[in-house]
DNA sequence: AGCGTTACCCGCACGC
DNA sequence: TGCGTGCGGGTAACGC
């Protein structure tokens, strides 16, 4: 699942790859996946343009192209952006491709075909407009701090969340407060400061608030040097990426806290797998402990999460014994 | 108004 | 082999 060190590895990637290329046309597979505009409109705007770089902004790769254009893309769960020769073989998840005059295109690969992609005006501030005209309204409005921007200090953080009766996990995936964060690595900065999920965002002490805004900047930027983690379908266009094999409690359910050696457990906080440590991630005061209070999973919560379970579902299962096989331990 | 929850989109893999 | 279902990023809608 791209988060914000997925997204940066494809931008920089992309960069590297077509900055300076120009567009003579495409074709687009699957119009649903077009934000905007429609797709003939879309063709006809972007052939001729030049890739002038490439950015990002939350979770969206930003593509500046000549006369003032933007081409966005959101990957959503399973989006993938490939350079490839033309005419390389694809597949039925292509949903839109993108030719480039020097032979090659740009192809956005989406099993799932959640992902999105927009053609927009640049706004004269900087922003995405949300269609072909300049003074349209930005398209990301509504976006929260950049989190490995130097803006995003502890003190702004613990600002935004003070007031906040709502549970740090939640917020933490609210892209309207922190932006780039996704379900693992929002887990593993949880981790990393030791603090429950279910706990009310402002109930942390400021210590903790100290501590969780260090972590989240320290698992990005980890992750960003790792080129991301490339769990299901991430990919990007130079290749995998290998944050997966540092990741603590993200998917190691019944695996043992690198930390306190503890088995990590797994619980639903807004209806998302979640994956702690109960022992150094201690549930906070007046909720009982993850598996046993049915009021804060919800009725979606996976059921069979028993203690001695290595892993909550079959699939988790088959990958904690790929990863003990990887790593060489007897499963 | 704030917060929690569900439905939706979609394809896959799981599990019966 | 075949069918029902959980999963999940983001958004919308709903209820308390």
């Amino acid at each position: 699942m791209p988060e914000l060190p997925e997204v940066e590895t494809v931008v920089r990637d992309l960069a590297r790859l077509v900055k300076g290329a120009t567009f003579t046309g495409g074709s687009v597979a699957r119009e649903r996946n077009l934000l905007t505009p429609d797709a003939p409109t879309f063709i006809s705007a972007i052939t001729g343009r030049r890739i002038l770089g490439t950015r990002r902004r939350a979770k969206w790769v930003v593509v500046e192209l000549t006369g003032g254009l933007l081409l966005l893309a959101h990957l959503r769960m399973t989006g993938q952006l490939l350079v490839v020769p033309a005419g390389a073989a694809g597949d039925a998840y292509v949903r839109i491709a993108l030719s480039l005059s020097d032979g090659r295109e740009i192809r956005f690969r989406d099993v799932r075909a959640f992902g999105r992609i927009a053609l927009v005006a640049e706004r004269s501030d900087g922003e995405a407009g949300s269609s072909l005209d300049p003074a349209s309204p930005p398209l990301l409005a509504g976006h929260g701090l950049e989190p490995l921007d130097p803006s995003f200090t502890a003190e702004v953080f613990g600002g935004l969340i003070a007031q906040r009766a709502t549970r740090i996990k939640s917020l933490l995936l609210d892209q309207r407060y922190v932006v780039g964060l996704g379900n693992i690595y929002v887990d593993e900065a949880l981790w990393r400061a030791s603090i429950h999920p279910l706990t009310p965002a402002k109930k942390l002490r400021p210590e903790q608030v100290f501590d969780l805004h260090r972590a989240i900047i320290q698992v990005l930027d980890q992750a960003v040097a790792a080129r991301g983690s490339s769990i299901n379908d991430y990919t990007a266009p130079e290749g995998d990426g290998e944050m997966q094999e540092q990741l603590d409690v993200y998917q190691r359910t019944g695996e043992p806290c690198r930390r306190c050696g503890s088995t990590i457990r797994r619980l639903v906080v807004g209806g998302r797998g979640t994956h702690v440590c109960r022992t150094c991630q201690r549930p906070p005061k007046g909720i009982r402990g993850a598996g046993t209070a049915r009021a804060v999973m919800g009725p979606r919560w996976s059921q069979g999460a028993t203690p001695d379970t290595v892993g909550a579902t079959r699939r988790e299962r088959a990958a904690a014994l790929r990863r003990a096989a990887r790593q060489g331990v007897v499963a």
